[in-house]
DNA sequence: TCTCTGCATGGATCA
DNA sequence: GATCCATGCAGAGAA
């Protein structure tokens, strides 16, 4: 064991006895650690370099043998040690800012009262601190630092401190930079006490903390003492001579976590530290993995954090799904105007239990257990909690045997919750009020709200949710889009309050934000709340299945989030192959675009429509334009015309009125189809049906295979079906056996039988002279053709499509891929052979293509005009036809899109041709 | 019949 | 596998 000096010369101490051997550490002004065995908080061990030196940089905690790391590194990095003692890891060496950085505590409390004071508290240990008083110690100097001067002499006469004390604590000072040591309730676990985010340095190394991490992750603990190790007093050049001070009186940053035996005595005795720094700030655990993908600027938009680390009284480490998350708001209506320190204790997500009639609050037992008097009849105990407004409630705290353990209970809450109008999923919140001790209940309602999922929790509360957590791939790259603030604020709406009051603070006004929902603005798209874990969607269980409705929105709602990614702009792709699934994979995270509406001519041509966010009007686009969040008309390069406001519309306001109408209604009918179907596999699906569907494999990768959506086709949507939407994107992917029975390749057989059926036939009518030749096929085709039926569709096998001609199939085929290039083999009706030997390229798609260009000019194409004529007549009822563009052709053709019948969709490939059929896609 | 009470159940999560 | 906890449920008591 390699015992240091401690960093803090004043302590003095060289070989630190047995009370300080606990790991822990401190970070430049930011925060105190708890051991990550004993869950003692305040061990006097700030600066002690109380570690092994192991073999490989890293240092163990003498006593639990935790291995600590510094923050600011994901990796591993080794330690060196300071002149002034105590240990610093490399990579905070390497960073002039990490370390060295003044602490963000002193700038912000000085930058507020121009003292060099600042709350500390040394605090017992756990295992006797029942007696052990925490010796509080104030010291009172003056001494300049790089920026200030500092003048602690009033706080010191204040604390009646000696001159022997202020001697000792004046060095302390001077080491740390600007530090009042003292006593200090353990009320919050994790603070950062600047107003403002101070920057990515503090956050990217707060953010490796975690709740497990300190009490059983030892590889997290890593993270969490080498914050601790690499510490920085502030900086080295400026820790002046240091003087010792008694182990008795060595200091701590005042940084809750306390262990719980000393509550109550120590903590309702020590100054509060919300008195010293009203507006400390709660910080919260970091996710498992350290992320610092996230932005500077991202975490700089992160400025109030408020999850506080409850106190760790009775070592219950509570999971982060209790940590109250408190908003500066709630706060000052706890406390009020007066100098009571709230104490942030748990909260919890009301269920429907809970806010039923039963009027049962079911406690998590940590909490009941850590912050609620003991009980150990089940009777319980009356408890009194007052709520925000002062008012207060009585309630039964008891408990019930439940599986060897208990149950907790509050009683009688049902007059609280309908008083204060909770709801399910509404979230009350239990703090206490020291040194008085009450308990009071605040609440927040769950509008919209997001209960996070715990390493959600901690990443939001570190600034780093960036890849891994709520906000997948979502960062900064916003930015370049339309503003991170702005993307911040239209995830407002859907977030959790709590977070929600975190981006507001980026966001000055506190309005109610909407959704951008593409073309519509007004139109909030109600991103639907998500639930916690997997216990949301999907799950079996009763408690979380949502009504009909709710689902439908749900389910639709993110459809349409999803509509709205983009890839990130003038970011290429790297082809990944993953299970032999060839993934573009972008380095940078998607962006949300403006959705937009499709419209289709009658030719085939494509219309896409963008509102204007500015003026509110329509404008015709390309439709292979992606665009981003905001549009305008001055973006509209493609219309110069129309690339100001103050051009006209293009469409008669009436007009475009009943396309949106038609759209909105289009939709919501695609939508209950889509529900419905969904609702009927559902039922119908049973434990026998997903077995089966497993057996059959094919049925399982239908069901599993997700639907890509592709930018080439925008009249599709996600969860259409359509053979085109199924394909992967630019022919890429996995290639089909030609055997394949899936509903993409079945469908392309039939889609592509049934064109070459029809070309076949008029060709054979008029050209007699091969006749003959392909009458076998023909009329071979003619009874499959006849299959117009549905029988024949659907039942083809690959035993049939071997009968269906392979001579002259093959003709076609080589016509095909005389003109088209290769031919997607999987797509030939009869070349099972040739496709296991030559793997296709790109084929079907180039057969979708054929199949999806609107059969008028397909037959164009191929000689077939007298098809033509036929074609334009079938129409699809279930689409419709938009007002007429101007200069369009006066064709009224119905699109054969994805609003059109299966049977459309399966044999009727000519009904291309719509006028202006309105499809959505972004 | 409704409400309350105490406990059981089982899915989700944790270790 | 252990534990938590949301919810179900049966029995008792009240309306």
């Amino acid at each position: 064991m390699a015992t240091r000096r401690c960093m803090n010369a004043a302590c003095g101490v060289t070989e630190p006895g047995e009370e300080w051997r606990r790991g822990w550490g401190l970070r430049s002004g930011g925060f105190a650690m708890l051991c990550v065995k004993c869950g003692l908080a305040y061990e006097q061990l700030a600066f002690c370099d109380i570690f092994h030196q192991k073999e490989s940089g890293w240092r163990e905690c003498s006593s639990c043998g935790k291995h600590l790391h510094c923050g600011c590194i994901a990796s591993k990095s080794s330690f060196d040690l300071l002149d002034t003692g105590g240990v610093q890891c490399i990579g905070c060496m390497k960073n002039p800012e990490a370390p060295f950085m003044p602490s963000e505590v002193v700038q912000n409390f000085l930058s507020q009262h121009h003292q060099g004071v600042f709350a500390l508290s040394t605090r017992c240990s756990k295992e006797n601190d029942t007696d052990t008083a925490v010796v509080t110690r104030a010291c009172e100097m003056s001494t300049t630092t790089a920026d200030s001067k500092i003048d602690v002499g009033a706080f010191v006469k204040g604390k009646g401190m000696s001159n022997v004390d202020v001697e000792q604590s004046e060095s302390e000072i001077r080491s740390f930079g600007h530090i009042k040591w003292e006593q200090q309730s353990p009320e919050v676990g994790i603070a950062s006490f600047s107003n403002r985010y101070q920057g990515p340095v503090v956050s990217s190394q707060i953010s490796q903390l975690d709740e497990k991490d300190f009490v059983t992750d030892k590889s997290i603990s890593e993270s969490l003492a080498q914050a601790c190790l690499s510490m920085s007093l502030g900086n080295t050049n400026q820790v002046s001579n240091m003087e010792s001070c008694s182990t008795a009186e060595r200091p701590l940053l005042a940084l809750p976590m306390a262990c719980s035996v000393a509550e109550g005595k120590d903590e309702r005795k020590s100054l509060s530290f919300f008195q010293q720094l009203p507006r400390a700030r709660f910080l919260a655990k970091p996710p498992k993995t350290s992320n610092r993908a996230f932005s500077d600027a991202s975490r700089s938009a992160l400025p109030y954090m408020r999850v506080a680390r409850p106190p760790a009284e009775g070592r219950n480490q509570l999971l982060p799904r209790y940590w109250p998350r408190i908003t500066d708001q709630e706060l000052q209506q706890i406390s009020g105007d007066s100098n009571s320190t709230i104490v942030p204790l748990f909260e919890k997500v009301l269920s429907a239990s809970d806010a039923g009639r039963i009027g049962r609050l079911v406690l998590p037992k940590a909490c009941a257990e850590a912050y609620f008097p003991p009980i150990s009849q089940p009777e319980g105990v009356p408890l009194t909690i007052q709520d925000t407004k002062g008012k207060e409630w009585h309630f039964q705290f008891r408990f019930w045997p439940n599986n060897n353990s208990r149950m907790y209970v509050l009683e009688g809450v049902t007059p609280c919750i309908q008083s204060l109008q909770l709801q399910a999923g509404d979230t009350v919140t239990f703090s206490r009020i020291d040194p008085a001790g009450k308990l009071v209940m605040g609440y927040r309602k769950a509008t919209n709200t997001v209960p996070l999922q715990d390493s959600q929790i901690s990443a939001i509360a570190n600034g780093t949710f960036g890849n891994e957590t709520l906000f997948s791939g979502v960062n900064e790259n916003i930015s370049t889009v339309s503003g991170y603030s702005g993307f911040l604020r239209s995830l407002k709406g859907a977030m959790d309050p709590y977070l929600s009051s975190q981006l507001e603070h980026m966001n000055a006004s506190d309005e109610e934000i909407s959704w951008y929902k593409g073309g519509m603005p007004n139109e909030g798209l109600q991103l639907q709340p998500l639930q916690k874990r997997s216990r949301n969607i999907g799950t079996k269980s009763r408690r979380f299945l949502m009504d009909t409705e709710d689902a439908l929105e749900l389910k639709l709602t993110w459809e349409e989030a999803q509509e709205l990614l983009r890839p990130p702009p003038s970011a290429k792709p790297s082809i990944v192959t993953i299970e032999d699934h060839e993934v573009e994979e972008y380095e940078e995270p998607p962006v949300f675009g403006k959705k937009t509406i499709f419209t289709a001519r009658s030719s085939g041509e494509q219309d896409q429509w963008v509102q204007c966010d500015d003026c509110l009007k329509w404008r015709r686009l390309p439709v292979d334009v992606l665009l981003l969040l905001k549009w305008t008309c001055s973006d509209n390069t493609w219309d110069p015309k129309r690339s100001s406001c103050s051009a006209p519309d293009e469409l008669s306001h009436k007009e475009m009125q009943i396309l949106l109408r038609q759209y909105e209604d289009l939709r919501r009918q695609r939508m209950s189809a889509s529900f419905k179907q969904t609702s009927s596999e559902l039922a119908a699906s049973g434990l026998d049906a997903l077995a089966a569907a497993a057996v059959l494999g094919d049925a399982g990768n239908q069901a599993t295979t997700p639907y890509a959506t592709t930018t080439k086709h925008p009249r599709h949507r996600p969860g259409c079906t359509c053979i085109v939407c199924i394909q992967p994107p630019s022919g890429k992917g996995p290639k089909h056996d030609p055997a394949c029975t899936c509903n993409v390749c079945m469908t392309v057989k039939r889609r592509f039988k049934t064109l070459m059926m029809r070309k076949k036939k008029r060709q054979s009518e008029r050209e007699e002279a091969e006749a003959h030749k392909k009458l076998a096929w023909g009329s071979k085709e003619e009874v499959e053709g006849s299959s117009s039926s549905p029988k024949g569709a659907q039942h083809l096998d690959p035993h049939q499509e071997n009968e269906f001609g392979q001579e002259s199939g093959k003709s076609i085929i080589e016509q095909l891929e005389t003109s088209k290039g290769h031919i997607d083999l999987n797509c030939h009706p009869g070349s099972n052979e040739d496709s296991q030997t030559a793997p296709p390229r790109l084929s079907m798609m180039s057969l979708l293509q054929d199949a999806y260009r609107p059969l008028e000019t397909y037959l164009k194409q191929n000689g077939l005009t007298s098809l033509a004529s036929e074609q334009v007549n079938q129409g699809s009822p279930s689409s419709f036809t938009a007002p007429q563009a101007p200069g369009e052709s006066e064709g009224k053709a119905p699109d054969e899109g994805h609003f059109a019948s299966e049977e459309q969709e399966d044999g009727d490939d000519g009904d291309d041709g719509a006028d202006m059929v309105t499809s959505d896609a972004s």
